[in-house]
DNA sequence: TTATAATCGTGATGATTGTCAAGGCTCATT
DNA sequence: AATGAGCCTTGACAATCATCACGATTATAA
């Protein structure tokens, strides 16, 4: 009995992991194509890790060793301030990238922290990795140039709406650009992201 | 007395050029060393032009055809909200690039505008020409990435200041991080950019 | 210079929001 | 069934901030 178990397991396994390969490849391939050989490349430079609720990914005080693709589940990137309150900077959901991308970027310790909301299949590129990609694969950095810009332009549109709306009106800019967040995580965590307290939320 | 007059006014304009294009140069050659060969290439891909204090880059409903490096002088990127209040996205002053960049990037109609508070001069570059920099020299896609990266860093700070802080804790970070623009702009433009009202600025 | 427009500070008032506190609801565990 | 943890709502009060109004000072242009 143990043997076919272990072997259906490995089925399993290897079963899954084409499908986050495939999950990756489709990932890439919305923004530019890939031969077989390109992917083959790309995936070597990627590393699957599972988290569970509750997990960190990224503590405030760490050194940020990856970026993360998020494949399923969902993650909060909390920074919390002086007085001990938390607030959240985003949220990732599956097919976001998600780090403290400071840190990341100047390999320096982290000032935020990462967490699970649920269980979480996650890539990993390590800042060197990353850089072996750009080096290694122009299309690539092509990739990359237009998650940074399209990233910028997200942070831009919430930087717009903190300026231009109070909180009843940004509540309803988030359940229309993002509905099903509103099922997935608690109104107190919603508030943290908007900017305003639990009990404004409520009301 | 007329042509020499004329010709001093060659030589200006031509030493002003070389003047501009060397700032073009240095601005880059911060992120990536280039080739005379290089640089050739890429200056070829860009503009000058000068504008006065109160003229527009960009208005709402143009179509954005470039994306500005600033040179010299000052300029306010606008988002007019739909109670006709005007809110300061960002200022760019010598050294930063500035656009609508959804609108650049898509290559749709403004929904910003681009103003100068100060006698500018910039240097423009189209969106086929950021294209073909991208895709003639790697080392400009990497530029574009370092800028682009820094550029979603700069505004993800800036909404963890808008999550974190009150009115005067911003104002004091402003000051920190650019006090020369305390200087150089009015208080009730930078209250636009902090997201409080005049008044509130003033006490 | 003179007139006009910008800019800035300040007072009074009302709206919005944060904070503190209490209570209800659901769910998992015992 | 009972317990406790987590989450949500609501009320009362205080703090913050926006708005409107006025006057003073400082640029800007005719």
């Amino acid at each position: 009995m143990r043997p076919i178990k272990k072997s259906l397991l490995l089925i399993n396994n290897i079963a899954g992991f084409q499908s986050m390969r495939q999950k990756l490849r489709e990932h890439i391939e919305k923004i530019t194509p890939l031969s077989d050989d390109e992917f083959e490349f790309v995936q070597n430079h990627f590393t699957i890790k599972k988290f569970k609720k509750h997990q960190y990914l990224i503590q405030e005080g760490d050194t940020v060793k990856y970026a993360y693709l998020v494949i399923s589940g969902l993650l909060k990137l909390v920074y919390t301030d002086n007085t001990g309150k938390q607030h959240i900077v985003s949220f990732a959901m599956e097919d976001w990238w998600e780090s403290d991308y400071y840190a990341f970027y100047t390999q320096t310790v982290a000032t935020m922290s990462l967490e699970c909301l649920e269980n979480t299949e996650v890539f990993c590129l390590s800042f060197e990795d990353y850089k072996k990609l750009c080096d290694g694969l122009q299309k690539m950095e092509r990739f990359f140039l237009h998650k940074s810009n399209f990233g910028f332009l997200g942070a831009q549109r919430r930087i717009i709406s903190l300026l231009t709306s109070d909180a009843k009106e940004r509540y309803e800019q988030l359940v229309k650009q993002s509905p099903s967040l509103i099922q997935r995580v608690p109104k107190s965590l919603l508030a943290a992201y908007l900017g305003v307290s639990r009990e404004t939320l409520s009301r």
